[in-house]
DNA sequence: TCAAATCTACCTACTGATAGGTAGATTGTA
DNA sequence: TACAATCTACCTATCAGTAGGTAGATTTGA
């Protein structure tokens, strides 16, 4: 039985995924949940307490299978590549859904001050990872490039952010595939 | 003198470009033009009507300025490409401005169904013009790449879309410039 | 061991603020 | 004088959040 706060931060996640963060309200997540609004209030006191808990719950269940990318000496960066692009497809399987960053991103005049640190923090953490990935896989020879890792993390992070919010709006799913297809062809 | 209407579209696009749809409203734009809220429900008799102008004057500038660039034989694929990158530049000088759609793509759910097919036709538009100058600059000699045209406009269309989104909640303008710089070294 | 105290989860009913939008009077100008 | 632009005053809906309370499980202490 899965308890009445995770119901909420699921919710909560989805619709600001879907619809973002002003156009969500306790009462539609009071709807979604099948309680009523001053219920979910008792969970969570604070639309801005809600919005940082449900970003924190994000980046640290994405933190975590990150870190275990990079501890298992059998992955390659190739699979860490792979493992990072995975999320994506899977939000771009779902009609209007981003990456929960790149929805708060879009609209962070609007978000409660506390939240702002999350989403900068969240940004800066992701093309951490990229980076990463990019300078292991050349070292070892799986990767060849010019650029510096650094400008292409940033480069091609902003691609598939990019690609996930043009993709809400044409609805053609081939635009986040079109971009992890010519990632991966200017790394051979 | 600049006639009520314009100043109206002006603050409208401006607050978009910067808060987003959802979160702008007819006291505040009346506030930023000086005049009264039912006095811009005159001159736009509904929010709706009021995000499809403000679209379609955006959209129209960018074209009638992209005509001008390919009619005139001077212009060489680079300098088009220049010009294409200019008002990401100086949105990007603008703390938490991005392109217009892609602030309306963010939302797209939030926004009234008139608005839903000029997002669309400005994204692909944008993607067309783009995937021209790419095939035009390879067919002349100045570009050299391997992917398709239509891969790569999707690509660097979505990298220039998502490096405004990021560089919103970070605040670094370099995200946007390492984009461009990228973009410029992969194409020689 | 049994009852009082406390806690958790939820409820109904409300507040003040703000949203989009309307009705109708007034003003400025050609 | 006629019309567009602007105004004041208002409407209803919805927002985040509060007040005050109920039901039932859990903890505490004599």
């Amino acid at each position: 039985m899965i308890n009445t706060s995770t119901k909420i931060l699921d919710a909560a996640q989805e619709l600001i995924q879907t619809r973002g963060y002003s156009a969500i309200s306790f009462q539609l997540i009071a709807e979604q949940v099948g309680i009523r609004k001053p219920s979910v209030i008792h969970h969570f006191p604070s639309k801005a307490s809600l919005g940082v808990a449900v970003i924190e719950r994000y980046r640290e269940s994405f933190a975590i299978q990150m870190r275990s990318i990079k501890a298992d000496p059998e992955k390659t960066a190739w699979d860490a590549l792979e493992f990072y692009f995975s999320p994506y497809l899977a939000f771009a399987e779902t009609p209007n859904r981003v990456c929960l960053c790149g929805a708060l991103a879009g609209e962070v005049l609007a978000l409660p001050k506390e939240m702002h640190s999350e989403v900068k923090d969240f940004m800066e953490s992701h093309q951490k990872w990229l980076e990463d990935i990019f300078r292991t896989g050349r070292k070892n020879g799986e990767f060849q490039f010019d650029e510096t890792p650094l400008r292409l993390s940033k480069t091609f992070f902003s691609a598939l952010q990019g690609a996930l919010l043009i993709k809400r709006s044409t609805g053609d799913l081939s635009q986040l595939k079109d971009v992890q297809k010519v990632i991966r062809r200017l790394l051979r």
